[in-house]
Parts: structure tokens; sequence; C-alpha cells
RNA sequence: GCCGACGUAGCUCAGCUGGUAGAGCACUUCACUCGUAAUGAAGGGGUCCGGGGUUCGAGUCCCCGCGUCGGCUCCA
């Protein structure tokens, strides 16, 4: 047989050659090393016989702890059979379920046996048994089997999870045989590859426990799911455990109060209190939606928050999202507490006849929208029952559908550069289920991709996942800690124009059916915050921060200069703070410092005598002394015109 | 909504097997008048999440509810 190396070389082996072997012929340091080999990009183990290419000659790349997150996923998914190894040994009777690799670790779903509860308390005693199956350096060994074979063998071991597995890859795939891994004590029903052994676990640890349902079927049994990480050394795990300890330091339910932005009552579950440095962060990014929305030509508008059930009826969703909105009753006539803007935005626009000269119409709302989300799904402000959309919805016709889209585009980007995110498109293509025809999801499509092509912008496209009633364009950004969520979105939808029959009077005098578009930058404005806050970890660029610069004292004789220099700044415009307290000077720097205020000004005798400050950024340290009403102009012009920094 | 954990002063937390609640920070007052990340001293502050129950006695044990956290399902 021969294979071509990555280096171009041709590697010749005997016939029924397994990785190993072609490990071993490659050197004996790459043989100790290897952990699979990879075969026309198929990872295998690397004690299967390698394939022949019969037409071609196969590449052949061996996997090593260098292989990056294939080869993590390779010792996660080792580490997750011998998790449910070591469950095994210490709860007999337990049923397993899945156990895959994950993103930054593994998990196993099993189901204990009735009354057995299993916690993190549990994972010392978990980890000293997956630790002994480690040291014991058991090999995976695999075996291909007859699927009645392994049917039996289940049934016999009363693992009713895995037979079901089976008789659905029977049913679904035609699959005639399994393959089981075996390591240890413990085999499992699975696809491999593995590494050799055990003993290539060089780290790991138990993280968490949580229920999940059997196949993410929430009518099925609620499974316990143990999740935990695996490394190929101990520097690597603690590493990990500090990026998550960074994370941790950057959580937005932990800086919110923290720097006395914002706080949750249980008085209203969901929805956030806002104290009013919060709330200059708040109106700080409103402003920042007035200001570039006004300039591109969506204009603001506002619509009332509670409706009569008639209006849901009409948009559809007194019958699909009923459960999800809050309702009340005034005078017998049932209401509902607007769950979104765009009902309101189609009775606005249907309230007064419309000109195809008026086209388009651009609606911009801040409004406070209300979702009954279940309770179990709250999470700080990125899940809540009360938030504020930065809600835009454009009617236009047909031929206006390109350059809206592309207007969207533009604004998107010139919002996501104030805060310098990195920024990713998705294009969402026709779903199974949808209304409208062929023809109107091939227009419309096109006119989507026809608008990013028109901005030169690259872009991802998921096909088949967009809403019902049209495609969308969803915005992504990466924050500083590398994590992406979804922001902004640009959906083109026929269903309301149609729902609330829309209509404008044409060229030809005739009446027509516009085209609704649904354009949300930074989506909720509380969400927005959070991610603002876990990206930035709490230290807002000029512009946002709640208290822009503090002027801080050195003795008491200092307070009157010090309290003109606020005013200066507080005539410019800008929030400013002075910090006469009867501390020390290192005390006011300290709390500043944790209030992550951008700037201490610092003012004592030879300030006030020369008018002047001295400046100290908030983690930079001393900046040096400046004259008052420069500094005063060069902090207003940063934050005029919303500077990084 | 489902599974598990948690809920003690404004915050972070201690409080062993049931015996009448404590620390640090914050706050108040007083002294100090200070030059780039914590001056010192004194003092005030608690329906131990809520409601039932067991007990001579419950922060502690049991039950129900609420909230929060980790996930799962959901997210127009």
């Amino acid at each position: 047989m021969e294979f071509e190396l990555p280096d171009g070389t041709i590697l010749h082996l005997a016939d029924a050659a397994t990785g190993a072997d072609a490990a071993a012929a490659i050197g004996p340091g790459l043989a100790r090393a290897a952990l699979a080999v990879r075969i026309d990009g198929e990872l295998r183990d690397l004690s299967r016989p390698l394939p022949a290419g019969n037409d071609h000659r196969p590449r052949l790349e061996m996997l090593t702890e260098r292989g990056g997150d294939d080869a993590l996923a390779l010792v996660r998914h080792d580490a997750a059979h011998v998790l449910a190894a070591a469950v095994l040994d210490t709860y007999p009777g337990v049923k397993i379920a899945i156990g895959p690799a994950i993103e930054n670790g593994f998990y196993y779903d099993f189901e204990f046996p009735a009354g057995t509860v299993v916690n993190d308390d549990d994972f010392p005693l978990l980890e000293a048994a997956m630790a002994r199956h480690i040291a014991a350096d058991e090999r995976f060994t695999r075996e291909d089997v007859p699927v009645r074979e392994a049917l039996a063998r289940f049934r016999a071991e009363d693992q009713p999870y895995k037979v079901e597995l089976i008789e659905d890859l029977i049913a679904n795939q035609g699959a005639r045989t399994v393959s089981l891994y075996t390591n240890g004590p413990f085999t499992d029903l699975c696809r491999g590859p593995h590494a050799p052994s055990t003993r290539r676990i060089k780290a790991f640890k138990l993280q968490s426990v949580a229920g999940s349902y059997w196949r993410g079927d929430s009518s099925r049994t609620m499974l316990t799911r143990v999740y935990g990480t695996a490394f190929f050394s101990a520097g690597d795990l603690k590493a990990f455990e500090e990026l998550l300890e960074r994370a941790r330091a950057n959580d937005h339910r932990r800086l919110g109060p923290q720097l006395g932005l914002f706080g949750f009552s249980e008085t209203a579950p969901g929805s956030a209190f806002w104290y009013p440095a919060g709330t200059e962060v708040y109106n700080a990014l409103v402003e920042l939606s007035r200001e570039m929305g006004g300039e591109r030509g969506y204009t603001e508008v506002k619509t009332p928050i509670l409706y009569d059930r008639s209006l849901w009826e009409t948009s559809g969703h007194w019958q699909k999202y009923r459960e999800h909105m809050f309702t009340t009753e005034s005078e017998d006539r049932a209401m509902a507490v607007k769950p979104m803007n765009c009902p309101g935005h189609c009775q606005l626009y249907a309230m007064r006849p419309h000109s195809y000269r008026d086209l388009p119409v651009r609606y911009a709302e801040p409004g406070p929208l209300h979702r009954n989300e279940p309770s179990g799904t709250l999470h700080g402000l990125l899940r809540v029952r009360h938030f504020t959309q930065d809600d835009n919805h454009v009617f236009c016709t047909e031929d206006q559908i390109q350059d809206e889209v592309a207007r969207a585009l533009r604004y998107a980007f010139d919002v996501y550069d104030v805060f310098g995110f990195e920024t990713s498109l998705e294009l969402s293509t026709r779903p199974e289920n949808r209304i409208g025809s062929e023809a109107l999801w091939d227009r419309s499509e096109a006119a989507l991709r026809a608008a990013l092509d028109s901005q030169s912008l690259a872009y991802r496209v998921n096909e088949g996942d967009g809403a019902f009633y049209g495609p969308k364009i969803d915005m992504h950004v990466t924050d500083a800690l590398g994590r992406s969520w979804q922001l902004g979105t640009c959906q083109l939808d026929y269903n309301f124009p149609e729902r609330f029959e829309l209509t404008y009077t044409g060229a030809d005098n005739a009446e027509h059916r516009p085209v609704m578009l649904h354009i949300a930058l930074m989506g909720s404005y509380e969400r927005f915050i959070g991610i603002l806050l876990e990206h930035t970890g709490g230290g807002l660029p000029v512009w946002l921060a709640p208290v822009q610069a503090i002027v801080l004292t050195i003795a008491d004789r200092h307070a009157v200069y010090g309290g003109l220099a606020r005013d200066r700044l507080r005539e410019a415009g800008l929030r400013a703070e002075l910090d006469d307290r009867d501390e020390s000077v290192g005390r006011k720097i300290r709390d500043a410092e944790l209030r992550k205020i951008p700037y201490m000004l610092i003012v004592g005798d030879r300030e006030a005598q020369r008018d002047e400050v001295s400046v100290r950024a908030h983690g930079e340290g001393d900046l040096g002394a400046t004259p008052l009403r420069e500094f005063v102009e060069r902090l207003a012009q940063a934050a005029r015109t919303r500077a990084a920094r």
C-alpha cells in the first residue's frame, strides 16, 4: 500500500498495515506520540488496518498532541469514556446515555438509580476513580459486531439507551454492524476513534452537573449530565481555568451591581432596575441610535405598549405566542403587552394612506417590550422579561429591498465600529416550513445577496435557517475574550404586510403591497450592555462611562478649586464628580480605580495655583499635569466623537 | 417549564453533630489635612428568602413556595 505524507513523500507499507505501523515506519518518536491517524481527512484508530485507496493514493497524516482542536476533541472523548467507566464503578445499576466531546470539554449523560442524586460533592470520588482508570493505562480496543449481538449485549446489561441508539441506527441508516470500544471493564457503543490508551489523558477535571433531556426532547426522561474537560498537560488545564476565572471577573451580573449600574429584585424577575450610573450608559446608547439612525433616515416613532387582542390575532401572536405574552383585560376586553414593536408599526403604517413617493418609510422605536420567558431561562441582562430593542422597521417596494438592506448593513458596521467589535455575517435562506412562492423566495434571497455583494461583505450561508416569512442576515461580533455573540439582524418579511393588509398607491394608481424589513443592530439595549460589560470588563470608553472624570482633592483647602474644576467639566457637558472626602489621596485613587472611572484629576496647591489638573488615567497611572481648560476640551472632544478611549 | 445546587448585615462570606448570630469591607461619628491603588479609633446595622411542620428549643432537620446560579428545552 502507498500513502502520501503531508510533506509529499510516499510511504510504502505492507498490506493490512495499521496506523501504528505507519507511525513506526515514519519514526520511533512519532510512534510514541501518535494518537490517531488521518486518512484523506478521516480520523481512525491506530490499531485498525489502513484502508487501501483503490483508485488513488490516500493522504496519511498522524495526529499527535499537537494536533490542535482535533487532538483535544479526541482525548476529551476518551475522558468521557473514562468518566462513564468511573461512574459505573461507583454507581452500579446506572444507565448510560451518550458522552461526546464538546467545545472546551466533554460530558456524559446518565440515568442514576432512583433515589440517587449526584452533585459536585461527588466529584472527588469520581475523579479518583477516573484517575485509577488512567493510571491503569487501559487500552481502547475496538470491535465491529453485528447489530444483533450488540443489542443482545446491551439488553443483557440493562442499558436501554444504548439499545435505543442501536435500534435507531438500524432503522435510519440500515446499520448491520456497530462498533464497540472497550477500555478496562467498560464497553461502550461508539463510533470512535480513540487514542491507544487512557494514559494519554494527561490532565482532566470534572466541572459541573446539570439536567438534560434524553435526545434533547423535553417530553422524555431528564438525565443527569456530568461536564468535564481534559488537556494534554496540567499547564494547559491551568491556563483554561485561568480563562474561566477571567470570564468570571468580567461577568456582567457581578460588574453591574459592583459598578452601581443596575440590580435585580425578586419583585420583578427578569427585569433590571437601573441606577443613575447605569441609566447614563443606557441613555448614551439610545442617543447613539437616535443620532446615527436619524442621520440615515430612520425616524423615531412611539407606539402603545398595551394592545387589544385583535391586533395580536392579526399579527398571529395570539395563536402562536400567547403563553409568552403578558396579558390583562380592561372592560371585558382581552389585552396583551407588546413582545415586539412590529405589529404596532404595521398598525401605525396602516392608519394613513401611502403613495409610492413616500417609500421607503423607516420607523425606529426604542420601545419597551415584555416577554414572559420561562423562569429557568432567565440570565442576567442577557435573557430578560423586560427589555428595549433598537428596533427599526422599513416599509418599501420590492425594488427598494436591495438598497434598504445595504443601508442597514452600512448602519450596522458604523455602529459596531464605534465599539471596535470584530463582525461576521450570516445569510439564512428559505426553511422547510415557509409561506410564499418559490419565485418570491428567489427574488428576496437574491436581493439580500446583492445587498451583501454591493458592500463587498463576506458572509456565511445558513441554508434553511431563515424565518418562515422571509430570509435574513444575522450579524455576530467577537468580544475581547474571543466569545461570539449574535447582535444584529436584518429580516425580510412578506408576512406582516399581508396580515395587516398594508398597501401603497403605485405610479399606476393601483394598490400594491409593500415589503417590510426588521432591523435591529444592538438587539436589546439591556443585552448589549451585558455584552459590553463582558467585553470591556467594566472599563467603558469615555463617551459611555457613567462618570467620565473625577476630581480628587489632596486636602480640605483644595475643595473650592476642586469644585470649580468639576463645574468646568460639567459645563462642557461632561459627567464629572468631586471627591473631597477626608481621605488620603491614595484612598481616593483606589476608590476611583475600582469604579473604573476613565480619568482622575488630582488637585493640590500646585494645580490650584496654576489652574491645572494632574491627570491619571484608569489602569494607566499618572500622566502629569495639564492646564484645566486644555483637559476639558480634550475630554469633551473624546466624548463627542465617541473615541475608543 | 425540567434536573441539580444555592439563598445569613449594603457586599464577600464564617456559623461542627439543633441551645437564642459573627468577621472583613462598606456606612455613621471623631481625630488626622495628607501628592498617585486602602490613615487611625469608636459606633450603628440582621423578619438568617417567605410560609408551614418536627422539637422544651430551628439559621441548622422535614415539607411547600419564591428567587438566583449551572445546564436542558424554548427564544417570534
